[in-house]
DNA sequence: ATACTATGCATAGGAAAGCGAGGTATATGA
DNA sequence: TCATATACCTCGCTTTCCTATGCATAGTAT
C-alpha cells in the first residue's frame, strides 16, 4: 500500500544519514513503515533517476562483492527539498485528517 | 494542494450527513480543510460520476432557484466503501509519518 | 445597460505517479 | 542443478489530477 507523492520525499529521508543504493532504499521504506509502504523497484528506479536529475541527490557507483552498486548521497538542495516536503506532508496530511477524523 | 487518492474519500465523507452537489461538496473540502484542500471542478466532477457509476454514489437532479442542480446521496455500499477507505488513510498516513516524523 | 464575478455542470488534452511484466546478471544455499 | 535473493533497468498501461475551454444563469458593480 502507497501514497501517491510521497516516494520522492521518503527517499531524501532514507538518505539523510548516509548514502544507499536502491534496492536498500527500498527496503528501509517497507522496514521502517512496518511493512505497510512497498513502493515497486519499477517505481523506485525511475524515481531516483528523476531525483538526480533535478540535482536533490547524486550517484555514484561502489563496487561491492565483485558487483556494482549505484549509491545515491544526498545534496545541499536535497536537505533543503527535504525540510520543505517534510512540512508539506504534515500540513497536507493533518489537513485529510481533519475531515476524515483521527480516532 | 492535494493529496493524491484522497479525493474519493473525501466526496464520501461529505455526503454522509446529508446529500450534496459538486460545487457545495468541493467547497465543503475546501473550507473543512482551512483552505489547504482544493480540488478543482476537472477533477471533482469525474470524479463524481466515477463513483456514482462504481454504485458508492447515486445521483438525482433537483431545480434550485429555476435551475438544476446535480445531487448526490451516499448508498449502503458507499457507506462501507468510506469505513474501508477511512481505514486505510490512517494506516497509511501513520506508515508514512512515522517515517517523516511527527513533530 | 454592460461587464464582471460567482455559481453550476461538463469534457478534452496532457502531465505525472505508480504498477506489472519483462529483461539482465551475480551470489548463495538447498 | 535449481531456486531465491540481490541489484539494476525499461516499457506499456492505468489512474489521478490539472489546465483550459465551453455553456448557462444570477447577482453585483460600474
Amino acid at each position: 500500500m502507497n501514497l501517491k507523492g510521497t516516494l520522492p520525499t521518503l527517499i531524501l529521508e532514507a538518505l539523510v544519514k548516509e548514502p544507499s543504493h536502491g534496492y536498500r532504499i527500498a527496503q528501509g521504506i517497507k522496514e521502517r513503515s512496518q511493512g505497510i509502504l512497498d513502493f515497486k523497484e519499477g517505481t523506485l528506479y525511475p524515481a531516483l533517476h528523476k531525483l538526480e536529475n533535478e540535482g536533490v541527490v547524486e550517484s555514484y557507483e561502489e563496487v561491492e562483492k565483485g558487483r556494482p552498486r549505484r549509491y545515491y548521497r544526498i545534496t545541499a538542495s536535497g536537505r533543503t527539498a527535504l525540510a520543505k516536503n517534510r512540512a508539506e506532508w504534515r500540513k497536507v496530511s493533518r489537513a485529510v485528517t481533519l475531515i476524515l477524523g483521527e480516532a
